[in-house]
DNA sequence: GCACTACTGCGAGCAATATGCAATAAGACG
DNA sequence: CGTCTTATTGCATATTGCTCGCAGTAGTGC
């Protein structure tokens, strides 16, 4: 990967709808259940950072007895065809997006604000850590921390 | 804070022994007591990147019945006295060191290897950072992931 | 020494995630 | 359409990393 944004699986990328999700899951043996089609809608409709529970919940508000270890050994799975990923965005739970989305993440300490980060921010960094260490980076799982603009301004 | 390696607890800077943590904490009110004295220690002493678990075990060979939630509690307070920071360097449990060694991580996503990063390298992406988004990055926290040297190699 | 209270050991509690198992239901095949 | 195979599920329970309340212990100033 690196800072490529094309996704690792061949796969798995051109895969632009839930139907192609399932799709996949089907040529890869997978049977598309209910709690499958749901989670993966959930994880197209409500585009953003969700965190496990939340898509349970979406997914419950359709099917309720959905249990949370469900969602998460499908999430599971979903990332090991290479269609999701997750982030950890500070202490708390990580958060799940597709995959094709993937970007950088800066996080505030103070206030928690959350800034998208585009990949290009990181080409400088990637560039030298290969250079250095042989090192491809990934960008996109664990958030960068600092200070807003908003708390360093404050701070000072 | 940013690529700046100067501590954030001015009190903190030049803290050199185990002798003047413990005096800097005696200066904040605080006691020295065996457990802290023998915890002071062991971070000089096995210099690295230690989980609070093996921090425990260094503390309990002198002393076997500290227990984990001290070693939590005392790594707690020496962090807010800006003597240790953590750091997370994958999935597994936070890391602790000198925040006066502080420096980045990379981790190889799929063998684990760590490979220390002087801040110099992470000066780019902090200014690139503080220019577009006004954020000041602490590139400490949270390791880098990718792939490292030999796994590109091997993988390709 | 003595009192005062920070600190400790202990056990329980917590959040996030993983896992073993028996029951269920996709979907291939006839 | 019924049957069979087995991937998947729901549930309960475990695990990991860390936190907290409490009653007892032990540093430190006097």
């Amino acid at each position: 990967m690196g800072t490529d944004p094309t996704t690792r699986d061949p796969a798995a990328a051109g895969v632009g709808s839930a139907e192609d999700v399932l799709d996949l899951v089907r040529r890869h043996g997978g049977r598309v259940t209910s709690a499958r089609k749901l989670l993966v809608h959930a994880l197209f409709d409500g585009r953003g950072h969700q965190s496990a529970e939340d898509l349970a919940a979406a997914v419950q508000a359709q099917a309720p007895d959905v249990h949370l270890s469900t969602i998460y050994r499908n999430l599971d799975e979903l990332e090991h065809l290479g269609v999701v990923t997750h982030a950890h965005l500070g202490h708390g739970p990580a958060t799940y997006h597709l995959a094709a989305e993937a970007h950088g993440h800066f996080v505030c300490e103070e206030c928690g604000a959350m800034v998208e980060v585009p990949d290009t921010l990181f080409s400088g960094l990637s560039r030298t850590a290969r250079a250095h260490f042989g090192f491809e980076i990934d960008p996109h799982h664990f958030a960068v921390l600092g200070r807003c603009a908003a708390c360093t301004a404050r701070d000072a």
